[in-house]
DNA sequence: ATCTGAAGTCTGGTATATCAGATCCCACAC
DNA sequence: GTGTGGGATCTGATATACCAGACTTCAGAT
């Protein structure tokens, strides 16, 4: 699991550790706000102080400023010059989130299907297999871990990194919410057999095919947390 | 054109003045270093120096980290931990751009079919019709002009706020390289064709069909965008 | 009572200072 | 020659100071 350098004789060496592991106070802010907006802790259109806020965090103003400057890229805060920042974040900019997010898992399985190699598609049945295994065993630890895998790897077959990156922002549900989710059995299948699908059409190459599965699954169950996150209605 | 107060008696009312258009160092710095990379004036892992970039603007390092943190959201550069921001963006990093584009400004183009009201319907083809004209008579700044409206007005069309501004940040291309674009009259032509199929498809409610439409006039520009900016090559 | 505007206060924008991790260089040991 | 490590230096991360725009309040004028 984890990579390590070669030719390191008689002791066991350390893996290197990714820089971008590292943490910053900004980063800790703007995870940490960015966490408190999307499990809606604020009110849309609810001003926030950045003197307030560095003094709740106890930090200085300066990374609570390049947080908020993170947050309004992605699209969550609108930031009014000399007047300051609001928060943006309600059903309506969840849903579209999802949209986004189906739009764009979609176009990268697409690419995914075009581009995975023999071995990675041996990897991805592999992952749909332990899902199964999963499922049926009702493991939801397992089951949360393993999407995550499921869609990882596609984007990694997909060679897209640009795109990768976009839909990891269009994420709003933590692994606490997926959890209810996997709680439903009716919900575990569904799923299961979306997600078989999906990788049958990654695999064998049926690009097309894979896109408007991926895209019916990331809304269908989009529609699921957000039912939970937001009480139900339905449009889209 | 500009909204008018109601009610000002004897003389012209001036309109209010949108807040977001106020300018701050931290946005122009933002802009410029955006246009500068999106250009090709950087090279792709290329390291930026803040102190640098803020004696080059003239201006402290706080605004300069802040519109570092926006490209780093944006994707445009990667920020490591103590270490600096490199720049990230080379041809591949703009297919990636123009895909993203694509995949929100159909699932936009989507919406805007299933949402778009008689009114605004009889608007987009009108513009469309404007475009016809500008097409037959090479008007380059009024097909620029023109098909900035288009787009917008199908973002609108669609009420998606969220969706809309993500694709705002997906645009790599300036006015200036859409003229040389527009010099083109088998470009010029192709573009108002699919144009007008696009706007149909909208204002008569088919969704799917303006959903394809939209993606492939959005990929086939791009491509010829990307034969202009990195000379050519071809993939997707 | 209502309107106007001057003064005070709040708060974001910018500049500057300080701290500490990362990198570079070179002397010194093997 | 190779490599180890101490120290100088560079530079990003954070804290603090200061300025100016925006909002609030309230006295005075109408």
């Amino acid at each position: 699991m984890i990579p390590e350098p070669t030719g390191s004789p008689r002791s066991e060496a350390f893996a290197k550790i990714d820089p971008k592991f590292q943490m910053t106070v900004r980063d800790h802010v703007h995870r940490t706000l960015r966490a408190a907006i999307l499990a809606g802790r604020f009110a849309t259109g609810e001003k926030v102080n950045e003197r307030s806020l560095a003094e709740q965090f106890g930090v200085s103003t300066t990374p609570i400023k390049e947080a908020l400057r993170q947050l309004e890229t992605e699209g969550l805060v609108e930031a009014l010059p000399r007047r300051g920042v609001i928060i943006r974040f309600d059903m309506g900019w969840a849903e579209e989130m999802i949209l986004a997010r189906a739009a764009l898992e979609s176009m990268i399985a697409h690419l995914a299907a075009k581009r995975i190699g023999k071995p990675a598609g041996v990897e991805l049945t592999a992952i749909a297999d332990l899902m199964a295994k999963a499922t049926s065993s009702a493991d939801a630890d397992s089951l949360i871990s393993l999407n995550e895998q499921f869609h990882e790897h596609i984007h990694r077959s997909s060679r897209c990194g640009y795109l990768a990156k976009l839909i990891e922002r269009q994420q709003f549900y933590d692994a606490s919410i997926r959890r209810v989710i996997h709680m439903d059995p009716a919900e575990r299948q569904k799923a299961l057999e979306e997600h078989t699908a999906i990788a049958k059409a990654i695999v064998t190459g049926d690009a097309d095919l894979a896109e408007r599965q991926m895209r019916n699954h990331v809304v269908r169950s989009g529609e699921t947390y957000l039912n939970i996150v937001f009480g139900n209605k339905k449009d889209i």
